[in-house]
DNA sequence: TTTTTCACTGAGCACTCTGACCAGTATTCT
DNA sequence: AGAATACTGGTCAGAGTGCTCAGTGAAAAA
């Protein structure tokens, strides 16, 4: 595991409220110096705690407004790893975990509407070794994701 | 709601992949113009399509490798915003959402271990108007969090 | 305590990219 | 047919990038 200290987090907060800064603009608003900001990111970026820098796109704006939980049931026999490989294979499944408790699996999905999420239930249902689905739809994203808070809670004095 | 075409997704492709690129270079893969691709990003951003461009931060890499997640039973009479303010008030709480279903909450919320879930567990049905808490132990990511290949499915032809 | 190691600073360098333009062309919409 | 829009390919000055270096301070190892 790696450690972050609170200028890691203070760089990465610049980061992700103006991704566009670049590293010598951050070194001044951060008052440290620019190598220092650089080798902090290329650390993050070795060590794993950033994963990438990819676009957070909106499923909504590309068409997909309704976001679904779905739980599964999979038979005895079936491997996790299996059905999830063709859960991965719909493109409306953003997430896939295995879970403790009576269900298996539990999955993100998105559809264009809610008779829509139906026709993508249904593609999931019909994989091989998924012996039942349980199905809540997301109302309202009341705290969208996040993890920058956690990050300074991590920062260790 | 704003359209993506082929054209769109495959420079969110290429920036996910190499976020380190830059417009020029992108351009170059991409047989565009420079403007071109410059422009694309510029509305997608405007559109609302890319929210940010943020780090993605692994959490187990900072110290919580433990992933939950938690339904939530409220009281009637407890507004959901009042309980989910609290709740966004709690670092781990890493998303909220209000849910169809027996459940009226869905959170997903990270830990440092097994035993430290039951501290942020204690932190979370401690709020005010939260009647009873479900949580499952996420055990393995079997399909990472992923927009990419909806944003595909998504293009019109 | 002394030595070693490490991170940070501030500076300099060549090189590249950015953001902003422009006119010209192709495509789609009205 | 005319208008609006998007794309191309080009220029320009200014700014940022990647890289290197020597010097400083603090913490860890000897």
């Amino acid at each position: 595991m790696a450690g972050v200290d609170a200028l890691d987090a203070r760089i990465l907060d610049l980061f992700a409220a103006e991704p566009r800064v670049g590293v010598l603009e951050a070194s001044r608003r951060l008052g440290v110096a620019r190598g220092t900001v650089q080798a902090r990111l290329d650390r993050l970026s070795r060590d794993g705690v950033v994963r990438g820098w990819g676009p957070d796109v909106d499923t909504t704006e590309i068409g997909y407004p309704v976001t679904a939980f779905a739980t599964l049931q999979i038979e005895q026999g079936s491997g996790h790893t299996t059905v999830a490989a063709a859960l991965a294979a719909i493109p409306e499944v953003l997430e896939v975990y295995t879970i403790t408790g009576a269900e298996d699996l539990w999955c993100r999905i998105v559809a264009r509407s809610n008779a829509d999420l139906q026709r993508v239930i249904d593609q999931v249902v019909i994989v091989r070794g998924i012996q039942r689905a349980s199905t809540v739809i997301a109302l309202a994203e009341q705290v969208p994701h996040r993890v920058l808070p956690l990050l300074h809670a991590a920062t260790r004095p």
